[in-house]
DNA sequence: CCAGACGTTGTT
DNA sequence: GTCTGG
DNA sequence: CCAGACGTTGTT
DNA sequence: GTCTGG
């Protein structure tokens, strides 16, 4: 699945990394934008609807349906499974119209550890991310959703599906990272039709990189670089003098 | 007709 | 909003 | 995903 | 144990 991510780079970077995709950044309120290195769900992030003209704009993490009565649906619903994003109730009139793609610079999953010798098990977190460090862009659905007193709340979800290969032992769910060849096709109706976006929604076919990182990833509340940093470096980090453990 | 659900993950 | 179940 | 709360009353 | 919040 996909419950926690990064984004540091630049909104210049970001838009760089669509390769001079047409899209509407006007009022986008990408900036200011801080580097977070523990993206948890209820945060909002940079985001890209889809339409003629993709727009980007921030949204909420952790998807409020436009019926919903009690918002904290969105608590529980940060992701959706491709395998049947088209036939679910909460999800199925989001593929026509509410499509959008949603940039990070990595992912963390939890591997179930078990302890040899039959003790405790446990859960390591690991950071996924491109080699190249390339911006990642995962396939999502959005939604707006209007308070008592109309408050406007717009809101997304993260599509997963079966994973790549190279992450295939870290865990059996990965978020779906649309190629950049895909992006115009998920995010533009007048580039194909419903089916064909929804075959883009398949396990990612790029490079990915994976290392254990330290468990400070752990706590939503702790947002520092040394969230990615490869666990052994991070645990350096916290015996540093003055560090409270 | 109205009421109630609408989701994923992992674990057993 | 829309569908399923009672 | 993980962390953290999980409660009421009355008083300031 | 289970739910809410980040």
């Amino acid at each position: 699945m996909c419950g926690r991510f990064t984004l540091h780079d630049t909104p210049e970077e970001i838009i760089a990394s669509l390769d001079g995709l047409d899209i509407d950044v006007d009022g986008a309120g990408l900036e200011p934008l801080e580097p977070c290195y523990n993206v948890a769900p209820t945060i909002y992030t940079p985001t890209v609807a889809g339409g003629e003209t993709p727009t980007a704009g921030r949204r909420r993490w952790g998807l409020v349906p436009h019926w919903a009565k009690d918002p904290a649906i969105g608590n529980r619903m940060i992701n959706a499974r491709s395998e049947t994003v088209a036939e679910k109730p909460a999800f199925r009139n989001l593929v026509a119209k509410k499509r959008c793609i949603v940039p990070a610079n990595g992912y963390y999953e939890w591997k179930k550890h078990q302890a040899p010798g039959g003790g405790r098990s446990g859960k390591i977190p690991y950071y996924i991310r491109s080699p190249q460090h390339r911006v990642l862009w995962f396939a999502g659905l959005h939604d707006n959703w209007f308070s008592a007193d109309d408050k406007r709340l717009d809101t997304y979800t993260i599509i997963t599906t079966r994973p790549a290969a190279a992450v295939a032992d870290i865990h059996h769910r990965m978020p779906v990272i649309l190629p950049r060849d895909g992006i115009e096709q998920w995010l533009r109706p007048d580039r194909g039709d419903q089916a064909g976006a929804l075959a883009l929604l398949q396990p990612y076919n790029g490079e990915l990189e994976a290392y254990a990182v330290s468990q400070m990833v752990n706590s939503p509340r702790n947002n520092s670089p040394l969230c990615m940093a490869p666990a052994a470096a991070a645990d350096d980090a916290d015996l540093l003098p003055g560090r409270s453990r």
